[in-house]
DNA sequence: GATAATATATGAGTCTACTCATTTATGTTG
DNA sequence: CAACATAAATGAGTAGACTCATATATTATC
């Protein structure tokens, strides 16, 4: 799997990279983002508090390094899903159905996950992070594709624009539901209502 | 304009209001928002440490608490110039133009505030931020309505659905631009031909 | 294998957002 | 207006994210 060669640095630090994400997982889930802190973090870890910031710039950079794997993961189980529906409209809600699902598991800790994938401060974790929304939006651009053979979106609609439309429209709802501006119920409504505007057109 | 009667308290409060709002407001300015201290505000506004946090329980809300008047104002001017124009995609960009350039002059700045708004924490401000976006969102709806007067737009379009669909295209196309993954042509064409895609459908 | 060069880890220390027991100012009541 | 009640302000104190000079481990060179 991994290049044989691993030198004994590169294993420490995989290691160590390793314990801190377990760590950092495991007490996020348990007591929650804002209530772990960083030294809590890094003796479960069994490393020094400085150690941390070697790995994560920030506490919220730790977040990224953390669900980065989880998430590209549910990317990957909600275009699963999404591909047994009939129609587009459907697909993309149960895609989306999966991400909420996900989130509605542990809401503050979503939150903190939505604040940060809004802007990515540190260069470090930016490449990733656009990598996984890279991820996200081709399942959707593939989506929109097969619904082009199937006569349900034009042919000259243009994938990734299309699909960057969708998660816009998704992301915001997504935040009302995460604030508290709406219900589950109501954004079901919106989010379908919306999506179903973008397929006919205003 | 005010109700004429203010007592000793409501008076003595609202200057204090006043005078953080003011400093906060011109150190976010010059310094930044990260760089400004809390008790930097604190001092040029001529209170102790502890009072700036009777008036925002965070310095998140303090940004709020600043910025909603000028975003208000700023609804308002971006809704003047989107008027002028002849089509809704041409209308709709100019808006949306106006808050990007508005952004454009203190690039940190817009990101916080963008994170800030993204998701809410206090109740205090919540409302005062609903209240801000659903005002910009009723401006959305209006153009989409003077768009079905001329034909542009389909008599049962949903006007608020529409401006939330109109709006969380721009948002993610912001972010975007914000964090530095598109630059400001990449931006202006990503977000017209998302928004053209809604206007006709996928 | 000794020495030098470099990468990584450490944790005491710093900085700052935020709290809270106490004090001060304003309003109310008999 | 005296005594009480309540609202607002204070600032020393706390907690936790993050830094940085120093120490240690690993690798490269001879």
């Amino acid at each position: 799997m991994a290049q044989a060669a691993l030198s004994r640095r590169e294993q420490n630090k995989a290691e160590k990279r390793g314990r801190i994400i377990a760590a950092a997982h495991a007490l996020f889930a348990h007591k929650g983002f804002e209530a772990t802190t960083t030294l809590e973090i890094a003796e479960a870890a069994g490393v020094a508090a400085g150690t941390l910031f070697l790995y994560a710039k920030t506490k919220d950079d730790l977040l990224i390094l953390v669900f980065r794997e989880e998430m590209t993961e549910l990317v990957e189980r909600a275009y699963g899903f999404a591909k047994h529906e009939q129609a587009l409209i459907d697909q993309l809600i149960a895609f989306f159905g999966t991400f909420v699902a996900y989130h509605e598991r542990d809401l503050p800790l979503a939150r903190a996950l939505m604040r940060q994938l809004g802007y990515v401060a540190s260069g470090e974790q930016r490449a990733e992070v656009n990598e996984l929304m890279t991820g996200l939006l081709r399942r959707l651009a593939l989506l929109i594709e097969a619904a082009k053979g199937r006569g349900e979106a034009r042919a000259d609609t243009p994938l990734m624009g299309g699909a960057q439309a969708v998660f816009g429209i998704y992301y915001l709802n997504l935040g009302k539901l995460l604030s508290g501006f709406v219900n589950r119920e109501q954004f079901d409504r919106d989010l379908k209502g919306q999506l179903a505007l973008l397929l006919s057109g205003l």
